[in-house]
DNA sequence: TTGTAGGCGTTATCAC
DNA sequence: GTGATAACGCCTACAA
């Protein structure tokens, strides 16, 4: 591979020049200009990359921290952010962490190594107490997880909020006995839904269903799982907010394999409107997250961070999201039957 | 930050020595290395990376190019890949070229400029010429995608077989007036999975219908779009062999709304079994790859080729596919009735 | 068993 | 305008 000093031979000049037309910096004659580039030509000069992160002290990639990718939410959510990175000219690793403390300890270990020059972690299993020293290795942002502090930046939505809207609707809907599922990992975010899920209920004196096989539920064979442990177990159950529209899917598939009628029998509630949601028979009652905004805030404000010497505040950035009610919610018939 | 220097003043000894004990070689003795580690930790010591791939000129990193990374199977295709990378102690950067051939040249100057030891190419839309010279600069592996030439490894099932043997499925449903869907970029896949169809077609004396709408089929809006056309232009066309499982999804979603039956007014077959394709009613026939397999193969047969120095032999991997016949081909009914 | 010194390829500082 | 020269932090002959 041919280096700066072969080009500055080649070019009759001295290493100076050659990095200063590498970087288009002034002070160079057009002549000269014209040589160097010929030589970097002749030779098929590019510079070399880990010479220049030695010196700049600079990387000019970021991690990024995901469960795992194949869930469509990180899957849009990576897809936004490299996009978005890539106009910065940040490269972007990609970390699947699979809700594994360690792992995520692991990755976050690129940024002392000065692997990376920033962090997103959209995965969040950890402490608050085992992340924070890190922040001394470099910037680190949240997106769509969060919590309550100020020592970092965040993005999300209202995780509460979201939860509480769409069991209310359920409740409109004529539900009275209502289950909540969660992923396998107790994040933040699932105690904030499930917080906002218990408000729902108990403003209207519902009572409040509890089953730890509800706790694992992740993709669409922990839905049918779900749907299967509801019908022999808890057969009055009429209405499920799950955390995921790939569950709620399951569910669906399973009860239309098993002649369970949804939304009759059974409402369900996905989150994230994946096309899945949409797609299905009936089709998924679902909450829509901004991922793209989010994911473009992510960065902007990361960037800023990693460019930006002096530390500067932590801010939350909440963002808007959308209760779709779709078919598997809708029960004006059932309702109407009763009276 | 600290450096070796750093540690080796605390300790009171060189930089050699306390270099030997973090890459853990031998010649030091217990004592020293105690003070070392000792010393290590309270500076809270952690080795630099850009340093370590000046000086050993390697990056320990791959990147992986393809089309999108929110195309289901490029989303699994890149998870499988991801663990298997991080097995072996890579890092892996995403490299989304949305099928641009500039995209693509510009991420293949990774290699170039040394920020990657090796590429992975699941995205392929540039002449071979264009991207032969970049082997010159480091080793490249072509997933999913594969051409006819023995100068580079691949990885990869035989779609011109996968595509015949769906057609004649088709054709065995009763179907009579087939058409073909193919993604918007031209490319060696999708001239493979034509032939496979052409001759299927012309195998059994059947017409090839052809219409420049089904050449630009990606997902499921398109999906949607294709039905749409062969409703009001094509009414005649009974079976449809479509690249890709959203693309099928679209159209059986359409159908449903429009009161085209599937499969009887029309058979449907997707493409990579992605977890739609079962889920739809009615679920829909279509082709599984071995992604992780495929995966496993190409991270190893990278890894060997960017550890070794010599370079060694390209070759092929050819993996079995399979047809997954459900509910959107299934005509027996039709069939039967016609008799 | 330990230390000295040179170099990986680049860029910034300073002197000419 | 241009060019020596000294880092950036690490590893590794080679010498002791």
């Amino acid at each position: 591979m041919a280096t700066i000093e072969d080009v500055a031979k080649l070019a009759g000049s001295s290493r100076t020049t050659v990095s200063r037309v590498i970087n288009d910096q002034p002070y160079v004659t057009k002549d000269k200009k014209e040589k160097i580039m010929d030589a970097m030509r002749q030779l098929g000069y590019v510079p070399n990359s880990s010479a220049r992160r030695l010196r700049s002290q600079r990387t000019e990639t970021i991690a990024v921290l995901l469960p795992r990718i194949t869930n469509p939410f990180f899957g849009h959510l990576i897809e936004a952010i490299e996009e978005e990175a890539s106009k910065y000219g940040y490269q972007v690793i990609v970390c699947q962490t699979h809700d594994k403390k360690q792992k995520e300890l692991d990755y976050l270990q690129l940024l002392k190594t000065k692997q990376v020059d920033g962090v997103v972690m959209a995965s969040f299993t950890n402490d608050w107490m085992e992340i924070k020293p890190f922040l001394d290795s470099g910037p680190i942002v949240l997106c769509n997880e969060y919590m309550d502090t100020d020592q970092v930046s965040m993005v999300h939505i209202d995780h509460r909020q979201a939860a509480y809207d769409a069991t209310i609707h359920l409740i409109e809907q004529g539900c009275q006995h209502i289950a909540f599922t969660s992923g396998g990992q107790e994040t933040h975010i699932s105690r904030q839904r499930k917080s906002g899920f218990h408000q729902a209920l108990s403003e209207h004196n519902l009572p409040f269903y509890s089953d730890s096989k509800w706790t694992e539920a992740l993709d669409v064979k922990d839905g049918q799982k779900v749907l299967e442990h509801l019908k022999s177990v808890h057969p009055y159950i009429d209405g499920i907010f799950t955390g995921s529209d790939e569950v709620a899917a399951g569910i669906v598939y399973a009860a239309a394999q098993g002649n369970w009628r949804i939304p009759e029998d059974l409402a369900v509630v996905g989150f994230d409107n994946q096309m899945l949601s949409l797609l299905m028979v009936p089709s998924i009652t679902t909450i829509e997250q901004p991922v793209e905004d989010m994911a473009r805030k992510t960065i902007e404000v990361l960037v800023e961070k990693m460019q930006s010497k002096q530390p500067q505040r932590h801010t939350r950035f909440v963002y808007p999201y959308e209760l779709l009610k779709r078919n598997s919610t809708d029960r004006s018939s059932v309702t109407q039957s009763v009276h």
